[in-house]
DNA sequence: CTCAGTTTATACGGTGGCGTACACATGAAC
DNA sequence: GTTCATGTGTACGCCACCGTATAAACTGAG
């Protein structure tokens, strides 16, 4: 019983890798079986072995990038340890700044735009970064709705840094960035005068 | 000479629109022409009299978004008046509520992450808009390099939120919103005291 | 009414993509 | 070496889309 034979030149996992740098790299329109076949230098024979259409791919595509955006990136976060200011920057590096993870979030915050069922996926990701932002930033900030609102600045940030095109004259977008960060991790208002 | 004649049921205008709104709903890859025909009642017939391939329709797009979203809406700033806070807000309003320039513009920013002409348009257009921002903010902020920290929060907040899935528990997501305004906009930061 | 110019409908060829069917190849188990 | 499940190649029907060609319909001027 379970007979495992004949090998697999193409697995599972390698429709879904690819998937995600197409992804990535164009789209979710991109993501056509026979376009990826042809970079894996095969033909989509194998693919519907695997999958029972197009669709089931991109469902397991999320199921991947859900998986890795939280449970990988929050889990090395805690073992790492540090202070939470640490945390934060490296939640923000790991995320962020991963050439792997970092076009597949941004594409499917467009692509959430659009979709309902990935809009869900993003929301539990979104919250789960939320949370661990107002968790750090607690611990130098006693007003919870202040707490709130660097949180949103500092995540707004980090993602729409990539969606503005501005230039910033004599600096540079990392100059601009780490001051800006300064204001929101560095920098506790003045006393509340309203 | 310069006979002006046969009516014109479907103008090049309507063929433009079609295609911005179906931009800001399902983004580039959904300017259809023969979708936008069957939209507009009509086959694509009419069209390459007006255009010389798909490509010309987004170029003529994107003419008219950046048209819109740049000397349309500073002019009109310009014309209402007002403090440079009311100011802020209104260019805020004017492009990022707008029913009709918000989803085009979101679709844009992704869009130019895959094409370098995309993205030097944007760049134009959010360059003038950043450039508003700085002289607004600089009214009452001194430090340069704090005016543009302040600047790109400002304008990442803006784009960001609508690319954000996150909750924010009992606050409403305008709730937080304001509070982080409140922050950039009217809460000086404490003394200098590095 | 006639006419010319313009817009639109229709039909066509070409391409690319999806999903299916079936035959071939491969390699482990026996 | 035979068996057999599995992965892969190839071919097919189907549909959506682009861009072209050509004929029909419309419109305003004379």
């Amino acid at each position: 019983m379970g007979h495992i034979v004949g090998a697999t030149r193409t697995p599972r996992d390698r429709w879904i890798e690819e998937g995600l740098q197409a992804l990535a790299a164009d789209g979710p329109d991109a993501v056509r079986v026979e376009a990826l076949a042809k970079r894996l230098g095969v033909t989509k024979g194998g693919f519907y072995g695997f999958f029972a259409d197009r669709d089931a791919l991109l469902k397991a595509m999320l199921d991947v990038w859900e998986r890795e955006s939280t449970d990988e990136v929050l889990e090395r976060i805690e073992r790492e340890g540090g202070d939470p200011k640490a945390k934060i920057q490296r939640a923000g590096v790991l995320t962020f700044s991963s050439d792997r993870l970092l076009p597949i979030d941004l594409a499917i915050r467009d692509w959430a735009r659009r979709d309902e069922a990935v809009a869900e996926r993003l929301r539990r990701v979104d919250n789960r970064r939320m949370a661990l932002l107002r968790e750090m930033i607690g611990t130098f900030c006693s007003d919870a709705d202040e707490v709130e609102a660097r949180s949103i600045l500092a995540f707004c940030l980090a993602i729409g840094e990539h969606f503005l095109a501005a230039d910033h004259g004599d600096r540079t977008r990392a100059q601009v960035l780490a001051r800006a960060a300064d204001l929101l991790f560095n920098r506790p208002r003045k006393d509340h005068s309203h």
